[in-house]
DNA sequence: AGTAGATTGTTAAAAAATTAACGCTGTCAA
DNA sequence: TTGACAGCGTTAATTTTTTAACAATCTACT
């Protein structure tokens, strides 16, 4: 019912079998995966239960067609645009990690709040004015958003994301948005991440294995 | 046994009762900061057990004591020392965060293998050949390797960084590496995380609720 | 063709994480 | 002082997530 968890494997399977694929590998087992995601294969066969994807008794699994079922779980019939409010280093790092890379992930517009960025075009990206989001959340039909704005602005960015229309928010912003029904969002803390490595640096015998 | 979550909801306490300080809060109720973290009530009681701090009943918890045990819990005697691989735009972005602005984190050194870096000091921080990781991860007793450079290379980082002598990792390329008993690593997916939002942007209704 | 060995799909069990329940304590007002 | 209420701390229940178990199936080899 909340396969959050579940979503994040299978994205991360995806990769693994592109890159297994990459290798020029044809078909793989479900403990060959299992080693590469850091999981137990019974964890790969439940999720490729979920996504409905099936693989042959001692043969494993067909990667053309996993890598196909995957897609088709994870991914819509168009490509999910996304727009990046805040132009500073990450916003810029993000932009330059996902521009033209990715065939599912397309970011269309990026915002800021600068005049002096107005219209330039970054890394292959206009940058708009955050006044006019909500028209080019519309224009470009964006559904995800992308906040890498300073702390202080970060709620009233992702009020103005919303109002636009957006659907699923990624925060980078050093604050826990409040979700609301019928909208998606996800905090990425780097801080939360640096504390919690620096805690388990000093603590290592707290973790209970892998 | 495996408090992990655990410790990422106290690292977002800590800025949460921060900034109830900050806005001039002596003192918070469970239900209050439950609602600023997103979680229940319950939850916040049950991990403040864990920390071991305690409130009054009808009084709630005083801020300034409570800082100080989550202070007390998260972090050691002295700051933790880290260092950042890779000083492309992820890296610099890192750096801007947390240069001089967490005391408790400390970024000694950035690495690249860009020579044209070599000896530069970027944000404040002097950058090193990629050679020379060991030596400097001694000298500035870093326990900690925030990992922000291509995929191809992370793998071989992880060594560097791990013979060195890092306990703890902070990964960023796109691809999981493999833990190793006695060595903490987080690998921070930011495809995944955008792959997520995405799906939930078009899946909105098997979300659970919050 | 038959048998041995290996891997899948699925269900069941176990473990972990979250939420609720509730007795107890402290506060406030009458 | 007493009663009513509100909130903590703790334990128990629930829910979620992960892992194990195992019958069914496929491959390969003789």
């Amino acid at each position: 019912m909340t396969p959050k968890k579940t979503i994040e494997r299978i994205s991360l399977y995806r990769r693994i079998v592109g890159n297994l694929l990459l290798s020029g590998k044809k078909q793989a087992f479900s403990h060959e995966i299992a080693k590469l995601a850091g999981v137990k294969s019974s964890q790969i066969r439940h999720d490729f239960m979920f996504i409905g994807t099936n693989g042959r008794a001692n043969a494993g699994y067909d990667l053309q067609e996993l890598r196909g079922h995957i897609e088709g779980f994870l991914f819509g019939g168009d490509a999910d645009n996304f727009c990046i409010v805040g132009v500073g280093n990450l916003g810029r790092a993000i932009l330059a990690f996902f521009r033209a890379r990715h065939k599912n992930i397309v970011i269309k517009a990026v915002f800021d709040k600068d005049p002096a960025l107005k219209d330039r075009i970054i890394q292959g990206c206009r940058c708009y004015s955050i006044d006019d989001a909500s028209e080019i959340i519309k224009k470009e039909n964006i559904n995800i958003g992308i906040i890498a704005v300073p702390v202080e602005q970060a709620k009233l960015v992702a009020q103005i994301l919303v109002d636009g229309g957006i659907k699923s928010i990624v925060n980078f912003a050093p604050v826990p948005l409040n979700v609301r029904q019928g909208l998606f969002i996800e905090n990425v803390d780097l801080t939360m991440y640096l504390e919690k490595a620096a805690f388990f640096s000093r603590n290592l015998s707290k973790l209970s294995e892998v």
